[in-house]
DNA sequence: GAGTTTTTTGACCAATTGGACAATTTTTCT
DNA sequence: AGAAAAATTGTCCAATTGGTCAAAAAACTC
């Protein structure tokens, strides 16, 4: 946890500061932090809008708990990345686990790119610390295995890189993708799950040139 | 042209509605729709509010027409593949084409991605018909190649998807990159236009399982 | 250079916004 | 049950917003 978190809180605290919370992605998620207003999170929560000022003390206080909350989530799957495993399964299910956070929590990668894009005023200094320290890690992890002639020569940072890119793409597009591929959620998924490991496939494989 | 432009307007009309939308381009990336305000145009154009207002009658207005001087700059590099050229070149040129774009207009790039992110008000019906269409021809293109063994078997949705998704995240989250890499511009792009060479590469190779 | 049209601007307005606050209601504790 | 604390809300406010308008200033015409 980047905060203290659910320290002395009553029961009524916890459940409200939770439903604003989570009222407050949908509405940041659409609307960005600018765009969105306490009335819109006070009816997507169905509380009066003095009622949320009573737990949380201004929007910003709101946005900053809530992107705070994803941040963590977002680095979380890089942790997964074992130095012991086989270098291709594990860049594999990194990606994996990257692609189902975007078919099932669409709203937290829309906010956080929305938060990268319009200048990171909240995360700079995480993305700059903290993310930058286990993306350095990793991308060690990616040479010694490189080095030892287990994976493909390839750029660390830029395979993250492309990556994120192309797993948050079915999240933040959404609505691009679904313009043109008019299919389900899941077979759009499994389409995409299947390129995507048939390019890493390629890409990481250490047996060409 | 998806308006008619510049039928019958004076100079100082083409001059001043030119001021306004570079400056409109400005906030507009990085405060999106509704984070811009009509001052903070005024400002970065050096005109007044309601001289702006004179050239056009709203602030959505002004968005519609920024934006969709960029929908046809966004869809052009598409058209330039040709079904008679080289597969492989071909699409490692519309790569390069999109990462150019990436480079030289960054703002387009993260007011586009601003306009899809928070729901496409303006452009849904430009993806499903236009762009859909575009795409569709060229994924025909694709499994025309395919079948002609000139290309590895690959899914030519996914595929543009993930070209996109690579190239334009170096525009639209060049924050979270520079936090991570610090580099000259130049070399940046340098480092990416190899990777995804790469990249490309290996997975368009018609020889490969 | 007078007259007409186009352009520019200062002053203003109504709606929306984030937030304050006192009064009321509900919950908790004994 | 009753006091104290916590939670909720109706009402209000100042700042910001998109936009109007009439008057002034420039530019263009003859």
């Amino acid at each position: 946890m980047t905060l203290a978190a659910n320290k002395n809180l009553s029961r009524i605290q916890k459940e409200k500061r939770s439903t604003i919370k989570k009222a407050a992605l949908e509405v940041f998620a659409e609307y960005g932090l600018r765009g969105a207003t306490l009335d819109k999170i006070a009816i997507a929560s169905g509380l009066t809008k003095p009622n949320i000022l009573y737990y949380y003390s201004s929007k910003d206080k709101i946005y900053f708990d809530v992107l705070n909350g994803l941040l963590d989530e977002w680095v979380a799957p890089l942790h997964q990345i074992s130095p012991n495993g086989d270098p291709v399964e594990e860049l594999l299910g990194y990606m994996r686990a990257k692609l189902t956070m975007s078919k099932q929590k669409p709203q937290e990668s829309k906010l956080f790119a929305t938060e990268i894009l319009h200048g990171a005023p909240l995360t700079q200094n995480v993305l700059a610390t903290s993310l930058k320290k286990t993306l350095d890690e990793k991308v060690a992890v990616i040479n010694k295995w490189i080095s030892e002639k287990k994976l493909a020569h390839v750029n660390g940072y830029h395979l993250f890189f492309s990556i994120w890119a192309m797993t948050q793409h079915y999240a933040d597009f959404d609505i691009q993708v679904r313009s043109i591929l008019d299919q389900s959620e899941d077979d759009l998924f499994k389409d995409a799950e299947e390129y995507l490991t048939s390019v890493l496939l390629r890409t990481l494989d250490a047996k060409a040139p």
